[in-house]
RNA sequence: UCCAGAGUAGCUCAAUGGUAGAGCAGCCGGCUGUUAACCGGCGGGUUACAGGUUCGAGCCCUGUCUCUGGAGCCA
């Protein structure tokens, strides 16, 4: 019966009759009996297991390389020497698959650029392995942070025909041959469909009914996005709140990003310690930061007279009724707030339909949350929940109302103030972590051009 | 998509237009309760691809591809 790794390290005495399976990181041979590092992938740290040259099996010691796959019967012991507590005497050994001199994961340090090549291996080097733990451990604890407030968790389709405006390119989705654009009405749904870009509009529908919801899937995106951000199929996640405004939707996007933080530095030090020491020195500093200090708020209007006023020289010339450029958003939250900003109430000009006009006929409830390292990593609003303002938004938008139709009988029918937002899941990794690219928090990343693994 | 930079051994990088090198990894040997082990030796190249200039191109020019950084779009 196996044993994980994690589960041997975390022994308080030592046992006898153990079976570890895992992949060999190093082999150090000595007079009469050889060390090997073993990792399985279910923590961070390596099992050092000693192999008598007397121990059935340890005749193919020559071939236990780095890479090959190892299963080994023995004891739990203390350690005599420094470096770990505990190690293992193998009593039985067994060499499951071999790994020749090709294989490419060296005992040294790779540059993210090249395992980012080898995308299928790389899971079984120091720092994927942390990484993808880190982002199993963190999408447990979104569910438990939502779960724990009674939102209820919703599954918005992935092939959806409606198209959530200002949130970019979309993806056909078709089962036609040839011109897919002839006969759309002979397609598969009887209508264009695509991947969906957010589960917004779909999320509303059950907020209006289940009041707190949340959607956690995948999302995509065909812009030709070339950045370490962007990525063409991410993980997002969007809580909508029925009876609920601005604030309150403020306050939930600080919260939720406090209590990921919180879990991160509590829940995953092991592989957290691992980023301070090679990815990011200073990121136990800057979660701590965090979740200690309240998010500045600040609204558009108000980024827009700090921006003028800071002095700086921008490349982009800052103006009201502008979106804010990347450099505009670093400076607000990495040099004048140094802590995430909350910037709300923007032009309606540049955002989309579906936000509440505010009182003034020139802004609408929207907000998005920048944090240092990354930008926006929040964006989200107050929802149109009056009927006749929402049909000028979309008239406005150049949309057709008809297109809406069930959007719209949401504020026909026992309409209510809501608010929401979407987040995207790779962003947060990045921020809690401190891995600057978003295809090394994905598993097998899709950006522009490339689909490989 | 735009701007900038890069592409040389398995990996990380050197090399005034004049014989393509080092460290690490690998292999062989030695030593050792070792731990990014150590010491000695050996093999390893269509210099991203396609053209061009030149007596001669890794280096200069043109095009293509890929990657990196920045920008736009956004989460």
């Amino acid at each position: 019966m196996r044993t994980l790794i994690k589960q041997v390290l975390a022994s308080k005495e030592p046992r006898d009759g153990l079976v570890v399976q895992g992949w060999v990181r190093t082999r150090r041979d000595a007079k009469g009996f050889s060390f090997l590092e073993l990792n399985d992938g279910s923590c961070l740290a390596n099992l050092q297991v000693i192999v008598d040259a007397a121990t059935p099996g340890a005749a193919d010691l020559p071939r236990l390389t780095t890479g090959a796959s190892v299963s080994v019967g023995g004891a739990l012991v203390p350690s005599p020497a420094s470096g770990q507590k505990w190690e293992m005497r193998a009593s039985q050994l067994e060499l499951v698959g071999a790994a020749d001199a090709s294989y490419p994961l060296q005992k040294k340090g790779h540059s993210m650029e090249f395992l980012r090549t080898i995308a299928h291996l790389r899971p079984r080097s120091n720092l994927f392995g942390a990484v993808f733990r880190t982002r199993s451990r963190l999408a447990y604890a979104v569910h438990q942070f939502f779960q724990e407030r009674d939102f209820v968790y919703v599954h918005t389709p992935i092939i959806t025909a409606s198209d959530c405006e200002g949130a970019g390119e979309m993806f056909r989705v078709t089962a036609l041959k040839g011109n897919i654009d002839e006969q759309p009405q002979t397609d598969f749904f009887g209508r264009r469909a695509y991947l969906t870009v957010s589960g917004q509009l779909e999320a509303e529908t059950f907020a209006c009914a289940l009041s707190n919801v949340y959607t956690f899937g995948p999302t995509f995106r065909a812009e030709n996005s070339n950045t370490a951000r962007h990525a063409a199929e991410f993980w997002m996640i969007e809580p909508e709140m029925a009876f609920c405004d601005l604030d309150g939707d403020m306050a939930l996007g600080e919260e939720f990003i406090k209590a990921m933080a919180r879990f991160a530095l509590e829940q995953c030090s092991e592989d957290m310690a691992l980023f301070a020491k090679f990815v990011d020195r200073g990121i136990t500093e800057r979660l701590r930061f965090v979740i200690e200090r309240p998010f500045q708020r600040v609204p558009y209007t108000e980024a827009i007279a700090i921006l003028e006023q800071c002095g700086r020289r921008f490349e982009f010339p800052v103006a009201y009724g502008q979106n804010l450029q990347s450099e505009h958003e670093r400076f607000l939250t990495e040099e004048h707030c140094k802590s995430p900003v909350t910037v709300y109430n923007y032009p309606r000009e540049i955002k989309p339909f579906y936000m509440r006009l505010n009182e003034d006929g020139k802004t609408v409830t929207a907000m998005d949350v920048l944090v240092p390292g990354i930008g926006e990593v929040i964006g989200g609003s107050q929802r149109e929940e009056r009927l006749d303002a929402l049909e000028e938004n979309l008239r406005h938008h150049k949309l057709d109302p008809k297109d809406y139709w069930w959007y719209l009988d949401l504020r026909r029918y026992g309409s209510v103030p809501h608010a929401g937002f979407g987040l995207g899941f790779e962003r947060l990794l990045m921020f809690l972590t401190g891995v600057s690219n978003i295809r090394d928090v994905v598993p097998f990343a899709r950006t522009p051009g490339s689909a490989e693994f």
